[in-house]
RNA sequence: CGCGGGGUAGAGCAGUUGGUAGCUCGUCGGGCUCAUAACCCGGAGGUCGCAGGUUCAAGUCCUGUCCCCGCAACCA
């Protein structure tokens, strides 16, 4: 790439950096192609483009990955992220800096500005407190609980807390709200307002540090504590400038144009990261733009339920234009949309195939026929002439409208506008007819002329979205590179006795219905496999850690008759139990309800930890703790046939 | 509980600052034969979730209500 046309400034825009604890969906791919068509489309219009991708490779999950394996989380790492390089390479991501965050030129900087803030007064040593799970080593919310468990392997789960260091964060509340009301920083509005409510309802202070694994960068001098995987990763979009050097990079494109980010993870590029931004004093970016998911069967798409689409498997069948087509043609940015095969290969075939490829394909054939494969020159204008044009002529200005608002969806669409209209065109003049004629013969060589004017606009402005399919439209038409460039999309009179060439259809018509099938069948299998390995790594048992038979004996396990089970009110999975334990009752409280009706409980001789200290629960002290048999799925009763008051041991 | 989003023709979606409801596919009918059986034209099909309100005028603003989805703090 030629860096010399720099004459509209920088644009600096990136991605999130993926987190490699597995293989990337299409909904990494989705981002990741918006992304390139937005860095694409600046460089031809002129601009210095930055575009930055990467991969986030610190944090528990991946140091637990890497153990499954058998493997350093480094090895595990270097191979997910081959992988995902590949997968960016096949899909022609035009990314100028690719950031990992094990990289010693993030690692270093990562320390250095997490000493910035340090000095600056905001960093202070507290206590982070949370339920946490011994086996996974994570702490949780109450909120992220399932049924007071676990929400990763659904054991129990302790309320502990450690040492920890914390981001001032409260400090920069107001700044940040203001920043959110700026209609400009954080898009689409959805997303915005949402932000802005989260902000009202009060910002605490962060904790951005963990002690419980080692896998992540160090705090300065703590070798105990690793800096927060967040702080970690958000950073990268300034560590890779330089900063906190004073680099020519960072002055170039600091602060960037965009983040482009999933909607999920909106709140740390739009909150968190500006706040550190303040903290350090330098810029908060230009513009956060959240897009939506692309969601399966209405749900969101994961390993577990085993519906993921794997891109590469799919560009291996249809080609990476037409993928790159139909995601950036299908779905409405910062909307949710749905992914149907069926959709996907409409698209394809009704507007690459029939609308464009054919539209090529009509127009070449025609001028080889009757014109000895030379673009023929365009004589006088008739209405049917004009209309054309002036259709051609306003798709660039339309286009370049929807591309600064991320409409991508629209943008393609002005296009095919004009595409549509050559057809149409074709249909109105009626070229086989005037070529019986030799008294039309000017008639026919504007009409044909026109044709490859219209079709070189189009594949001018196709370039950022599918520049492989636009190379083949130049090779075909014969159009020179001067012809092809991005300002020649505002022209219509450019076209002068190119010779054409036939070449293969630029999109082959698919077979929707046999495709479909094979596709689902395909998927299915791939799905069951992935969902049957998902299964079974949860049917793995994990045994906690080996006790002393004191620790056990610590536990007094008792029978007890449930006498009342009701549902607590304003809470969707607490169930209220009276239990009798030999001469006592107590109340329980336990997050089952989505497992039982409490009526058919009623009577059932149940175990209890009878000794568990009391704890409240939604405002109501809860006596102890009913056993239930966790299948995973569900919950089932532990009974017993013996009295109450009984001991179990 | 709270916060955010959505509910528009059979399906999937657009609808800027309120002023005759659009698009793609499907469907029905017609045209053309240059082209990848592709292309072009026309028709049918919607009380814009429901109920109120503001207005000369509301899918678009306000209130209430039902249904679906997401977020709920460190988890991409």
């Amino acid at each position: 790439m030629t860096e010399q046309k720099a004459s509209k400034g920088t644009y600096y825009i990136t991605t999130p950096i993926y987190y490699p604890s597995s293989n990337l969906h299409i909904g990494h791919t989705y981002c990741t192609v918006m992304a390139d068509a937005m860095a694409r489309f600046k460089r031809l219009s002129g601009y210095d483009v930055r575009f930055q991708t990467g991969t986030d490779e610190h944090g528990l999950k991946i140091m637990q990955k890497a153990k499954e394996k058998g493997v350093t989380p480094q090895e595990y790492v270097d191979e997910v992220v081959a992988g995902i390089k590949d997968l960016w390479n096949t899909m022609e991501i035009s990314y100028d800096d690719f950031v990992r965050t094990t990289q010693p030129r993030h690692v270093k900087r990562v320390q250095e500005i997490f000493t910035k803030m340090n000095e600056k007064g905001d960093i202070y040593k507290g206590k982070y407190e949370g339920w946490y799970c011994t086996p996974c080593e994570s702490y949780w919310t109450e909120s992220q609980l399932v049924n007071g468990c676990c929400p990763d392997c659904g054991r129990p789960v302790e309320w502990a807390s450690e040492d920890a260091y914390f981001f001032k964060m409260s400090k920069y509340q107001d700044r940040v709200l203001k920043l959110l009301e700026d209609p400009d920083f954080l898009n689409p509005k959805e997303r915005r307002n949402e932000m802005i409510e989260f902000v009202k309802q009060g910002l605490d202070d962060l904790c951005i540090s963990r002690s419980s694994f080692d896998w992540g960068i160090q705090v300065p001098g703590d070798p105990n504590s690793v800096i927060y995987v967040w702080l970690d990763a958000l950073t990268n979009y300034i560590t890779t400038l330089g900063y906190p050097d004073d680099t020519e990079d960072f002055r170039k494109y600091w602060p960037a144009d965009v983040h482009l980010v999933g909607k999920e993870i909106v709140r740390f590029h739009s909150v968190i990261w500006p706040a550190m931004l303040m903290s350090l004093d330098i810029p908060v970016p230009k513009h956060v733009m959240g897009h939506g998911w692309l969601l399966i069967d209405g749900g969101k798409m994961s390993k577990s339920k085993g519906n993921v689409v794997d891109p590469v498997f799919l560009i291996h069948r249809y080609g990476v234009d037409a993928l790159k087509y139909f995601l950036l043609r299908e779905y409405t940015f910062g909307q949710d949309g749905v992914y149907t095969n069926e959709v996907m290969l409409k698209r394809m075939n009704y507007d690459l195939a029939n609308d464009l490829g054919n539209l090529l394909s009509r127009t070449v054939a025609m001028i080889e026929k009757y014109c000895g494969s030379i673009v023929p020159p365009a004589g006088a204008f008739d209405k049917i002439d004009e209309d054309l044009k002036s259709t051609a002529l306003g798709v660039a200005p339309a286009l370049e409208a929807h591309m600064n608002d991320f409409q991508f969806n629209q943008a393609l669409e002005d296009i095919w506008v004009l595409v549509r209209r050559a057809n149409k065109y074709i249909d109105e003049k009626m070229p086989w007819v005037l070529a019986k004629d030799p008294e039309k013969k000017e008639e026919l060589g504007t009409c044909l002329h026109n044709l490859v004017e219209a079709l070189r606009i189009v594949a001018i402005l196709l370039i950022p979205f599918m520049h492989t399919t636009s190379e083949r439209m130049q090779e075909q038409l014969g159009l020179s590179d001067e012809e092809m460039a991005w300002e020649g999309a505002f022209e219509f009179e450019k076209v002068d006795g190119e010779k054409v060439t036939k070449g293969d259809p630029l999109f082959p018509r698919l077979d929707i219905d046999k495709e479909l099938k094979e596709l689902n069948e395909i998927q299915q299998k791939q799905m069951a496999e992935a969902k049957k390995k998902a299964d079974k790594e949860a049917a793995d048992v994990k045994l906690k850690p080996e006790i002393e038979f004191e620790d056990f004996d610590k536990v007094d396990l008792r029978v007890g008759t449930i006498m009342k089970a009701s549902k607590v009110e304003d809470a969707d999975k607490l169930l209220r139990f009276r239990i009798r334990i030999g001469n006592e009752e107590r109340t329980i409280l336990s997050g089952v309800a989505e497992y039982f009706k409490p009526e058919e409980l009623v009577g059932k001789k149940v175990v209890v930890v009878a000794n568990l200290k009391p704890r409240k629960i939604r405002g109501e002290e809860s006596q102890g703790m009913i056993i239930f048999a966790d299948t995973g799925k569900r919950f089932e009763l532990v009974t017993s046939s013996a009295d109450d008051g009984c001991k179990v041991r």
